[in-house]
DNA sequence: ATCTATACTATGGGATTATATGGGATGCAA
DNA sequence: TTGCATCCCATATAATCCCATAGTATAGAT
């Protein structure tokens, strides 16, 4: 599970350590499926402008809940081209490192300063100076908007979440 | 699995490099089956001006679908011919590019910059300029049918099957 | 508690490899 | 021959690997 935030650099390369914290939980998310893959895949956010990531397994459950789907549905092939299309496979160099496509870090603003932010089954990069100035927006909206959430949730089949 | 958007430049032989992520899905897909034959399948999308691509795989798990039907059912005659009929087996060169028929780059209006467009377990194939134009439509469309997607998913329990 | 040795993480830069792409040569069929 | 497809070789650029270092945390010994 992706827990915490952290900040690290990006380099002249456009290269940037993903937190060893996130590496490890990448590595047990994978156990299961045997991920010839040894990465991480990151794609743009619809919702604004900054990315975000996960490990193989996140990917493939997705392509799993699409097969649902009627092949020619609309809202499937719309999603699978947003989605699927515009998400980057990066794999580690020998210490951990990813190199991101200009156009991500175009997209998200990217130039020096890189936070990761841990989302529990997927994680957020966000431009660090952005992310700041997000964050206190955040905690308030979190704090407004709980009781709403837990009422949401203990109406939909619930079973002991705590938040 | 296919994932990520490349584009990559259609010569004058009507030769273009199929991006080497994809080359590598191909081959992982085909480990199981043995497939003799190492290259892509392509052919044109009845959605639109635009082809659609996979590797060998996928042609079989469509044909091992369709063997549930009726042998005279009148739709499974008519995919058979649009698909099978319409599709072409295009072998890659030493260093992994395919020639496209001429039939299918007049199909895609294909002359200069091609795009692959990964779909998860298929991809497809691209004007780059017209996939451009379609980009930003799609990103919209993606984000405004995003929850009656995550509804359908949800209420449908289907098991998987795509054609 | 203090010091030291060890392991790991993040980061910089050079060296090496892979990829995409152009052009020529070869083989085959109409 | 003429066209067409395939194979082979060459190359610039981009991506990846490899090694070095500095800082930080961890563990053990004194």
């Amino acid at each position: 599970m992706f827990l915490s935030r952290f900040t690290n650099a990006l380099d002249a390369k456009g290269r940037v350590s993903v937190p060893a914290d996130f590496r490890t939980a990448i590595a047990l998310g994978g156990l299961e499926n045997n991920d010839e893959f040894d990465g991480i895949v990151v794609w743009p956010s619809l919702e604004g402008k900054w990315l975000e990531g996960g490990g193989m397994a996140l990917v493939r459950s997705k392509l799993d809940l699409l097969k649902n789907l009627e092949p020619h549905d609309h809202a499937r092939i719309a999603f699978e081209r947003a989605y699927f299309g515009e998400s980057f496979r990066l794999g580690f160099d020998a210490s951990g490192r990813v190199s991101l496509p200009k156009e991500l870090a175009e997209f998200a603003g990217l130039d020096k300063q890189v936070t990761f932010v841990g989302m529990g089954e997927r994680f957020e990069i966000w431009d660090a100076d952005a992310y700041l100035a997000k964050a206190k927006q955040v905690r308030k909206l979190a704090k407004d908007t709980r009781q709403a959430l837990y009422a949401k949730i203990k109406v939909g089949a619930g079973q002991g979440l705590d938040i």
